[in-house]
DNA sequence: AGGACTATATTGTCCGACAATCGGACTATC
DNA sequence: GATAGTCCGATTGTCGGACAATATAGTCCT
């Protein structure tokens, strides 16, 4: 006889029957990691000396690793054949953020609004914080989209530029905001610019102002600027004649 | 001689040659998922099966699935046996970008940053969009904050009352990066309003006001009132000396 | 038809095995 | 001495088969 009978109207407490082995492994080392007693960088035992330490066999602490790799808490660096823990990486998290949006048909007009509310913030942000080298960085990638030729290769430098700027931004949680969004748009832009001859130019003057307003320190300029930028965007969707309520499509989700 | 050299700073030409069986096969139903071919709901083929036409080993095939299941992609409902596709809730997402965050030691000024750019656009949008039955249930959680006795009680609905409006927002995206973010605010939160004894009061009369801009459906009061209420926030935790690069600690990641 | 009972299918785990290959140690060569 | 080549053990990825537990489906009884 298990414990059966949570008869009360507790819906939070159903459905903590028997966790498989391998669940409570990957559980148990998760624990390790959010708690700091294993770190990022350390490496697990191997999966031989986990089977023992757990007194289970190989196959199930293999199980509970591939969870905590899909989780992104332990990983491996180049071709190596040890696993480390390692610090699930933004670009993961934000994969998976993705993905999340992409099966919920997320339409093309809630990713813009969120980019409405955020990049200007992260424009004055930047401008507050701004250093040097990030803002030679920025220009690079500005000069990156006016040389492109293709479209494919100037939607790919404008995210970055919207990437760099939360990095400028110095806060990371606007920097996880971001990036996903980013993704979620770009293949919906790289459309945009195909078919608005001006498009281009006008991220152009909008990025040239917004680097400005960031060199001078002048966050509201920034903020105005970017918001001017974020809005065109829109525009420009509507002068392609691409319906605000298109659906975004699942982009590639190469990790 | 495999094709070493990556000597070039090109960091994104990593060697990602071959990939183990077990990667691919999750890759592949991932996909299948994702292009919708695979849709929420769907029982998967047996493990066996699996194992069957991918050619496979069934272990192999385990630990794809093990993969696509920490993925949320896959699960289970109740103790069934079978696999079914599932659409990953967003509430197991927002928990994961939580315990990124938590882990790369985010501090509360990021965290308030990210509010601030954020909940003054879900208001406008709430106001906006909102309908009668949502504006009722945002009153109803208002109550709830006046009535809560202890800081406790009153901070799950604080909680509670920007999650709503982010629904009454109408915006998956801004819903979806909310949510984490007042996670990891609450505790402090908490703390906040124990040490701030006006904290509450001021809460309210934010929230009231913020209620009012929506059901007469001015975006741009429930825009700025959402901007004080915010800022306020961030003055209560300097009332209560909370030093404003305190690192958030992980939460109860309960998934 | 509804409920109890049985059989089957399916999962979770275990065992033992093997090829591939990564990490080093060790050696030969310049 | 530094570099290249070779060898060996350790470790991973995969395999095939096995078994207990149990969810699911089918069968029987009333």
């Amino acid at each position: 006889m298990t414990e059966t009978a949570p008869s009360y109207k507790d819906p939070l407490f159903e459905p903590l029957t028997r966790q498989s082995a391998s669940h409570r492994i990957s559980t148990v080392i998760e624990q390790k990691i959010l708690r700091r007693s294993l770190r990022p960088g350390d490496a697990l035992p191997t999966e031989t000396e986990l089977a023992e330490q757990f007194a289970v066999n190989r196959s199930t602490v293999r199980e509970a690793l591939r969870r905590l790799e899909s989780a992104g808490l332990v990983g491996r660096e180049g071709g190596a054949k040890r696993l480390k823990v390692m610090r699930p990486g933004h670009a993961e998290t934000a994969s998976r953020v993705g993905r999340t949006l992409a099966l919920d048909d997320v339409t093309f007009i809630e990713l813009w609004e969120a980019m409405r509310a955020v990049a200007p913030r992260v424009a004055a942000l930047a401008a507050e914080r701004g250093s040097a080298a990030d803002l030679a960085a920025l220009e690079a990638i500005v000069s990156a989209v006016e040389t492109a030729r293709a479209a494919e290769g100037a939607v790919t430098h404008v995210v970055e530029f919207f990437g760099k700027l939360a990095e400028l931004s110095g806060n990371r949680v606007l920097q996880l905001a971001m990036q996903p969004v980013m993704r979620l748009l770009a293949p919906s832009l790289r459309r945009m610019i195909d078919r608005v001859p001006q498009g281009r130019t006008r991220i152009l003057v909008a990025q040239r102002c917004i680097v400005e307003a960031i060199r001078e320190h002048k966050p509201d300029e920034a903020e105005s600027w970017m918001t001017r930028h974020v809005q065109d965007f829109r525009r420009g969707y509507e002068l392609a004649g691409i319906a605000l309520d298109t659906r975004v499509g699942i982009g590639t989700m190469a990790d």
